[in-house]
DNA sequence: CTGTGGGCAACGTGCCGACAA
DNA sequence: TTGTCGGCACGTTGCCCACAG
């Protein structure tokens, strides 16, 4: 309980939270939406935003605020990250607020680190866990070689600051590292399946930090039994709108692995995309995903549509205001509406006025979700 | 999950919930306490009401609504139990109410049931569970004692519907009942501890029914990572204000084990308490409370006070209206402040008129909390 | 290079009656 | 009457390498 209450480790939150989130720096400015914070408790709650939730015409769908304080927290029985932030409304008085550059957190993710999905063998009463070559050369200590077998003990930290000691051998034909006593205690506390991600890394100190991911599939729909999903959407209406109308700070819970989409952005970040970028339907662009095994990868599609999401709540906001379509056929998963500060516009700048690319992307929509790859297959590699 | 969707078994519900839960009746007409609402998310988020929390003027202390729905549930974790009730404030023109007499749930708790607090061995896994003698012969399906051993295969359901074998033997020197094959599985699935509570009880079936009351020591404050305390409380009374403006129905979550007070209050009792009972400093009361070992008793005290809990924001509510000391000096984790319906005065309606027995409370009174038990042990016995 | 499985030893789980409290 | 313990059997855990993929 109160270690929980020192800060955790800001990297190792980062690297559970998954490759792409960024979190604002404290005392910066920032957007913050309503609509996406709903999303976030409606997508726990695995209630779709009910109709029946009353409107709060005073509250726009966007605040300037300023972070006043961010704190870093993972659940107790789960591990699931998730970021408390203080927010304060600016009044319109202070517009001096431009001068604050920020853009995202700029700690820089450390290389010192790996992650592996576990196996039906590493999540098994049977036996240990197999660590790949490289990445045990990477963050581990070094082994002594010149021992039989080499081996040593291992401690790591969790995000809760528990300690995990682990045996690390180098051993079997061929010879392999591995995590053999204590993995397993680790495997059941954890309640690890396969499927779920590990992940190792070393601090400035040297010091052995040890993360997990679990699966997306397994949402066990955290029913709250404390408050009615209408109640906790409500809630997050109430407490913004109040704090818009007072200027005074609210708090809100952001829960990376849960949320659809970050509703907390910088604002220079968003100050860009709105006054930087032009859209319209047709036009073509990038955004980076997170892929099945925990990477970032660049995917393509097309503007097919510009409007509001909840034109009778939420009218002129500019979240997730833009329809799009997919390349690729995989993507059924994916978002149909994105926002304009997540995607970045193919026509780079030099090439805003050749008049052919404007007109290329109208032709190439025959139907929209179709495997278009190929056809583009080359603008990929434009940089 | 989809198990769950059925309704729960009321008898074995309420048995989990404790000896003194009650529920009002579907379509009878109750009293909601936002307060007491608040009260309840404040206790399962470990924070006080916040001063920060905006007022809600047009919100009464009370809303007199029609319980459209009772839902049981249970969480899938932890088993705790908590009731979803749908509430409809009730407009002034619809005063013909007050013909509903329901004053609490007439379902007559079984008498076949048993619950036994965990000991250190029924938890380790040395052994089983040994089972009270006469626990036992009430209420599982009698043994042929012509065997030797006698013994038999149970099956006995949980809130969920889970089903649960065990092997009850009736064996050693001298002899006595024990659950052995089945027991541990249940022991840890549960992730019982000594101190908690197990109970079965047998349905109008003969069905075997099973549910766990933990101790109250464990509380895991389950941070809610969803939304933060405040946006919580703002909730509770955003939609119960929004509800009472609209006269619409709204959803509200009871949790008897974590809310110090129930909130929902039957009219009939609430009016009975209300209008029937005089109250003044001094007056001596009895209250029923559940005991450490889950029976109940009632605890005897003094009114030392009448006045508003929250003066500021519930002006002239009736909620725990009544400053009050106990007798027994082990009265340290009682509340120093009740409401109206919880207590029994003890000037009961033939003796109000007694002057001897007006005068003696004040007499009766020499130090606020100090054990007077003995000086009005025989008015205990008074019915 | 690493996932899975057979072999085997060590340990924990769980059933039994013997004692008290 | 029932909580805890020593004794003991048996099932599981977990370390080892062999063998593919």
């Amino acid at each position: 309980m109160e270690g929980e209450r020192r800060n955790l480790n800001p990297a190792l939150w980062l690297e559970c939270a998954g490759p792409l989130v960024t979190l604002p720096s404290i005392g910066s400015h920032v957007v913050y939406f309503p609509q996406g914070h709903s999303e976030q408790v409606a997508a726990s709650t695995q209630k779709e935003a009910d109709p029946q939730i009353p409107g709060y015409p005073n509250l726009p769908s966007q605040l300037i605020c300023k972070l006043h304080n961010i704190t870093l927290h993972a659940e107790q029985e789960t591990d699931e990250v998730y970021a408390q932030m203080t927010l304060q409304p600016v009044t319109g008085n202070e517009k001096d607020i431009f001068a604050t550059p920020d853009s995202g957190n700029q700690t820089k993710r450390p290389t010192i680190a790996f992650s592996k999905t576990l196996t039906a063998s590493d999540t098994s009463t049977h036996g240990g866990f197999s660590i790949p070559r490289r990445a045990a050369e990477k963050v581990f200590p070094p082994l002594d070689y010149t021992k039989t077998p080499p081996a040593q003990e291992l401690l790591a930290r969790d995000l809760h600051n528990n300690e995990w000691h682990f045996r690390h051998i180098y051993r079997g034909q061929p010879r392999r590292h591995l995590l053999t006593t204590g993995w397993s205690v680790f495997v059941s506390a954890k309640r690890l399946q396969a499927g779920d991600t590990v992940l190792f890394m070393r601090d400035e100190t040297g010091q052995l930090l040890l993360g997990i991911r679990r699966a997306n599939r397994q949402q066990p729909v955290t029913q709250s039994s404390l408050l009615s999903s209408d109640s906790m959407l409500i809630g997050v209406l109430a407490a913004a709108a109040h704090a818009a109308a007072t200027s005074s700070r609210f708090t809100i819970f952001y829960n990376p692995r849960a949320s659809p989409s970050e509703f907390v952005i910088p604002l220079a970040k968003y100050n860009k995309a709105m006054f930087h970028t032009q859209v319209s339907v047709g036009m073509r662009f990038r955004m980076e995903l997170e892929t099945e095994d925990s990477s970032t990868r660049r995917y393509m599609g097309t503007i097919t549509g510009i409007g509001d999401l909840d034109p009778v709540r939420w009218p002129k906001s500019s979240w997730r205001s833009l329809k799009v379509g997919w390349d690729e056929s995989t993507a059924g998963q994916r978002q149909r509406r994105v926002s304009l500060w997540e995607i970045e516009p193919i026509s780079a700048p030099f090439l805003v006025c050749h008049p052919s690319l404007l007109l290329r992307p109208k032709r190439a929509r025959p139907s929209q979700g179709s495997n278009q790859t190929d056809a583009f297959g080359e603008e990929e590699e434009v940089e």
